[in-house]
DNA sequence: ATCGGCTCGCGCAA
DNA sequence: TGCGCGAAGCCGAT
């Protein structure tokens, strides 16, 4: 059994039902057949049991702040994995509905129900639900992060630097490959009690026809799904890992891995990343993007999970706060609303660029996405208000908008997860960028002219 | 070009 | 209780 004890859960203590026809997956999370911990360990239970396996999706049109974007992404990962489901001998249903009663509903005739971990207060809430309801034994398996986020942590971390050795404490128990199980039993040979699988045609459909947020056109360029996601991490290994470590931070170039919206919708194994990396070299590049990868990834989740406000400004650190209340009468070099922001209309043509990016493509350079941060601070009236306006921006439009990566990477722009800094007007304590550092260390000119090209390119 | 100073809280060693 | 240290900072001095 490769799926370590500390990833499994039960959260209830109903018993497993002799009567039941299936072991159920309830996918939630973890959007993905291809190194899934839940679904594996479906798979061994059901194979004890001599019992067919179900994955079940429940979709729900009204997730807080989802919009056409997000759908499109998210369903064309589901369509990756309703190809894969017969090769893997599982069937594949999606529903759409509230996933937990979407859930709660096929569970009453399963013989267990197996689920997939979430942070977020809403994916927290779901499992509750399911859990208390029901009828039989209910089991929470994590695949979401390298080291289990209550195992590694049970308190809400102060910084990288107090988490980082916990992880490293525990990356040899947990950062070894999943052993993946042939299904025994499929269900297409004993499942007509069963609903019918769910196709990629039909997916396809449900797509026009879910009454979604349709505000935001979906991205021109970024396409989800598994299959998709494992092709860039191929050619991010091959091109791009070996210079990760010294111009990843260069928004001129485009080096980062761009998974992190596969990350966000479950559709590539963080596991599997991590392995690969580690394993193709133990070079720089290797070390700085595991760090990004499990260590501030998993301090993300540690926030999410252990801070129960993240998404409002209250989350911040006590100093944060503290410092940006005693500078909230500062004036300020200029003063944007929401709208201004929007439409990418500042007088500050670096910070318009990386508005039109995000608005366009669903992306953002991770350097850019702290300098973005930073100046909405600036030319806000208060830093309630700036955290309020980019948190909404980035959900938005952002492919991992919402991901607790997105929450956490908002609340850094406002001091948390980071040091105190030189006291200064506005940003008290908190770590002040400008356009001069950009200058000084990048070509501000070629960043500019990237973006406008793929702008160009798209006919925006 | 490079360097030190700035600043707070955590966690470890003592 | 003291001390080292930290996501990508800036800025002035050399």
């Amino acid at each position: 059994m490769t799926i370590q004890r500390e990833r499994i859960h039960e959260r209830n203590r109903m018993p497993i039902n002799p009567r039941g026809g299936y072991v159920l997956y309830w996918m939630q999370q973890s959007q993905r057949l291809h190194w899934n911990h839940a679904l594996e360990y479906a798979v061994q239970k059901a194979n004890e049991l001599r019992l067919p396996v179900l994955v079940v999706f429940g979709l729900t049109a009204h997730y807080p702040e989802a919009n056409l974007r997000h759908y499109t992404f998210l369903i064309e990962g589901l369509i990756d994995v309703a190809e894969d489901a017969p090769r893997r001998g599982v069937r594949f249903v999606v529903r759409e509905g509230s996933p937990a009663e979407v859930c709660l509903n096929f569970a009453k005739d399963a013989a267990l129900v197996v689920m997939d971990a979430g942070y977020l207060r809403i994916q927290r809430q779901w499992r509750e639900r399911v859990a208390e309801n029901s009828p039989c034994l209910c089991v929470e398996v994590e695949a979401d992060a390298v080291v289990p986020v209550w195992f590694v942590s049970s308190r809400e971390e102060y910084a990288a630097a107090t988490l980082r050795p916990k992880i490293h404490r525990y990356l040899r128990q947990f950062l070894i490959p999943l052993e993946q199980v042939p299904v025994a039993i499929c269900p297409t040979t004993r499942g007509d009690e069963l609903s019918p699988p769910t196709t990629a045609q039909e997916l396809r459909g449900l797509l026009t026809l879910l009454p979604v947020d349709r505000s935001v056109s979906p991205s021109p360029t970024a396409h989800g799904g598994t299959k998709r996601a494992l092709m860039l991490f191929s050619e991010f290994v091959e091109k791009k890992l070996p210079v990760y470590h010294e111009r990843r931070n260069d928004p001129a170039e485009d080096l980062g891995s761009g998974l992190s919206p596969y990350l966000h919708f479950g559709q590539i194994s963080p596991l599997y990343v991590a392995l690969e990396v580690a394993r193709h070299n133990d070079s720089p590049g290797a070390a700085a993007f595991l760090e990004q990868l499990i260590v501030r990834r998993e301090l993300s989740f540690n926030f999410v999970t252990h801070n129960p406000r993240y998404d409002s400004y209250d989350c911040l650190a006590h100093w944060a706060r503290q410092t940006l209340a005693l500078h909230a009468a500062d004036p300020r070099p200029a003063l944007y609303t929401l709208e201004d922001f929007e439409l990418a209309q500042t007088h500050d043509p670096i910070w318009n660029t990386c508005q039109q990016e995000l608005v366009a493509f669903g992306t953002m350079h991770n350097y850019m996405r702290m300098y973005w941060g930073k100046k909405i601070i600036e030319w806000s009236r208060s830093p309630e208000e700036a955290f309020a306006v980019a948190l909404y921006l980035n959900n938005k439009y952002q492919l991992d908008g919402r991901d607790p990566n997105s929450f956490a990477g908002v609340a850094w722009c406002f001091g948390q997860h980071d040091r105190p800094w030189p006291e200064r007007p506005i940003f008290g304590k908190v770590r002040y960028m400008n356009e001069a550092g950009l200058r000084r260390k990048f070509d501000v000119q070629r960043y500019i002219n990237r973006i406008t090209q793929a702008l160009r390119n798209i006919g925006g």
